[in-house]
DNA sequence: GTCAAATCTTTACAGTGTTAGGATTATGCG
DNA sequence: CGCATAATCCTAACACTGTAAAGATTTGAC
């Protein structure tokens, strides 16, 4: 059984170490910014002396990548869960991936940030979980896109809340209204470029669109 | 006029460190990225010492600051010098957009990335000039849309350009076609749908998805 | 020429990530 | 059980960072 950490352990060791400290750590990253995101900060958290986490990760970046991991996980897992409404699953990804961003602010940040080159460097971890979100989003597109549109749609998507994301985490976007609805409009707009934009190279007339659950090449 | 900088100069004073310093962060910047950008190590190239940048900026911060400055301000130049060919206005902006990002990678990342305090706080100076570059974009869609649509559109084309450089930026975008024609054809996709979702047809309003609060499963 | 301001210097301090080596506890084997 | 050994945690120390304080050198105004 894990101990409680942070509580002032009795026993010498630890016992579940590496958790605490990546649950200290994303306190901190959440609490203070990803640039505050010291090696001597979160040991204090643990009460552990700061070589202590050597034993569990080769540096302080890795530490960090460890919570880029747990991010891209539940990126993944908020995506996966978002209710496949097949007329608006464009506008329900969007919104999921964006619930996400804005409840995980300083951690998408982490993620996509330049702050730790381990974590720039995409593990391989990272780089699976992050084509399994892609390939989700684009399982959405699937069903109302053709093939041979599929590779620019889902880049267009993801480059879309991808952006839109981080200037919201950024507070760049200062209009008063309901962020909301203007989340919402956004990708609506979206929306209706990727339905009405069909019809550049796929020679075919009324194509009824593929649903066999072939994957994506 | 400027001292040369970089070689070993004779007088004591610099003459125009201010300018220098900036000159070698920039190196530093592009050379090994924004989280290399040490005080030292740029006053090393300088060949001066260390505490001396002092009397020019108030902080290392203060020289990120500069360089974004920098930064905000090319972007602006950029945008106002993209050809404004009518009919395909959005294109250009957003392909100039972009060619700013990839020429200007770790500039970028820099502008709107975390790791230093004072970029992340906008100073005036930043704020006006990102405001000139969004309106030199949105004057581009003021001719072929209803000014109701404006702030969605505008918003909606600033988030796409921004998340498809940063993906850029970051590699992520690893398809082995022509990086130009990818650009091209998302930024085509876009503007279709800005063409023609101009009548706004939110018909279907679901259920708003539960925000994935995530803290800790 | 002289004095003051501006500029650059060395020195020093607190903080960081990291390494080396010693103390303590858990584990597996006789 | 008793004991060797491995795993874990500790303190001490190193090289490095950004920044502050105070001394040296140059510029410019009177």
């Amino acid at each position: 059984m894990p101990r409680p950490a942070k509580k002032p352990r009795k026993s010498y060791h630890h016992g579940d170490l590496r958790n605490a400290l990546l649950t200290a750590a994303r306190e901190v990253l959440e609490e203070r910014g990803p640039s505050f995101l010291g090696l001597r900060e979160i040991s204090r958290r643990v009460g552990v002396s700061a070589p202590s986490a050597y034993h569990h990760f080769p540096s302080r970046d890795a530490i960090a990548l460890g919570l880029a991991e747990q991010g891209a996980a539940e990126l993944a897992t908020c995506l996966a869960a978002a209710p496949a409404n097949p007329s608006g699953s464009l506008l329900t990804y969007g919104e999921a991936y964006i619930a996400f961003v804005r409840a995980n602010p300083a951690l998408y940040r982490l993620m996509f940030g330049e702050g730790f080159p381990a974590v720039s460097q995409h593990s391989a971890a990272i780089r699976a979980l992050r084509e399994r979100s892609y390939d989700i989003m684009k399982a959405g597109l699937e069903q109302r896109l053709p093939a041979s549109e599929l590779p620019i749609a889902g880049l267009f998507l993801w480059a879309l809340v991808h952006g839109l994301g981080l200037l919201l985490v950024d507070r760049q976007i200062v209009r008063d209204g309901d962020l909301e609805d203007i989340i919402r409009r956004v990708l609506t707009l979206a929306g209706t470029g990727l339905l009405h934009g069909r019809g550049r190279d796929d020679g075919q007339s009324g194509p009824p669109p593929p649903p066999p659950g072939t994957r994506s090449a």
